[in-house]
DNA sequence: TTCATTCTTAAGGATTTCTTAAAGTCCCCC
DNA sequence: GGGGGACTTTAAGAAATCCTTAAGAATGAA
């Protein structure tokens, strides 16, 4: 069995030949699901996570940039890129202040959106992460707090720290934490098991339990 | 003394009209360091960080894509903004795919520049809302006092607060607050439970209690 | 192949959170 | 100042969630 590896994208179109259109470009590249509304858009963003979006502006049932804003309301900071036909400056302000990665003008370039997109999906994965007191080696799989022993870790125990320590602050749902780190077959409860270990291996205040939520790398203030 | 917020922004522009007249533009925004290129471009990109850089593609000495190629091998990942006459489709793919985040050709509107570097800096930390001198992170389920220490909240607590913190000053009734908040089977009195709750784990003045009517956060001049 | 490590699943126990209740305290009005 | 209602505090059982352990399966190395 092999897994995905494709970034998924969520592309909420309504044109009904352009939406296919685009599909069929970026299939190669990305798990695509196509919505044609707002409110499915909505559904469809909420319901599980993400890598990138493509948002037409014009959307029946529910604006493009009031799905945005909703959508980081929400606090839900997956990169967005806007398609429109309006190219004024204005709307592109509007747009990109709604909360929105990126903005393109139609008639687009094929090519350019995929090189738009590929800027935004793309992971600067550092060497080093630092995560309060620790040191994260994402290549060596290895932790290191300040003056302490080197700690290994396992490739799952490490992708799910370096997950974390994307975002520090925010919290991560046991489905987000799946979803980046393991096989989609599997249940939420691994996750559990996980941070145990890295606990056991690292210090147990680094990932805190938010309690019917998920979890979250401190800021090392308690 | 006030601290300056503003993002720092290095602007690598050789061209020695439109350089200032950015840095100008975008002054008000920003802490502007202008060089005018690429070796001292490198220079000051390594020598300390950055919020975010906006480059100009062709400059003397060292090439605009070399210059970002030359960041990103480095494991620096500060959002670049490539500036540009080269509006040909396979230079914006060079351009983006050499490690920039947003590509914009000249002449290019001011009020879109700034707009996309907005994009660009704008940190996706789950919202915050303030309550006095507290910060209520509601998916975190935290709160904490400026340079006080971290609270946990539990899921009832964190709604609760949140549900008065929608309206400050306002004084909400136990039964409003039941609607929101609890289901609707409960007893208002469970509100004087949490709120109870609340008050031990955060400052005594954040909730105050209007006698006969119910609760409301305090406007801290207490 | 064989062994060691890692991954995955499952389940009981531990912990946290929710809810209710009742006693104690405070405030307002008479 | 006293009476009565409103608010605060405490506590404890019930429910939901999480932690820990362990053992079999899969994987990778020798």
């Amino acid at each position: 069995m092999t897994t995905d590896t494709r970034p998924s994208l969520l592309l909420v179109e309504d044109d009904p030949i352009l939406g296919p259109l685009i599909a069929e470009l970026l299939e190669g590249d990305y798990r695509i699901r196509l919505v044609a509304d707002g409110k499915s858009g909505l559904t469809a963003a909420l319901g599980e996570p993400w890598d990138v979006m493509v948002i037409d502006r014009g959307l029946p049932g529910m604006d493009g940039i009031a799905l945005i804003s909703s959508l980081r309301a929400k606090g839900i900071s997956t990169p967005v890129l806007i398609l429109t036909a309006l190219g004024a400056t204005d709307e592109k302000v509007r747009g990109l202040d709604s909360g929105a990665n990126d903005y393109l003008t139609k008639p687009f370039d094929a090519g350019e959106l995929a090189a738009r997109l590929r800027a935004l999906t793309r992971s600067y994965t550092q060497p080093m992460v630092s995560i309060g007191d620790w040191e994260l080696n994402a290549v060596g799989r290895s932790v290191r707090s300040v003056y302490g022993p080197l700690v290994t870790l396992t490739a799952k125990e490490c992708e799910l720290l370096a997950a974390l320590a994307t975002e520090p602050e925010r919290v991560f749902s046991r489905d987000e934490l799946i979803r980046s780190v393991f096989p989609p077959t599997d249940q939420p409860s691994v996750i559990d098991t996980y941070v145990h270990h890295l606990r056991r291996k690292i210090s147990r205040n680094v990932i805190r339990t938010v309690h019917g939520v998920g979890y979250q790398i401190g800021d090392g203030h308690e």
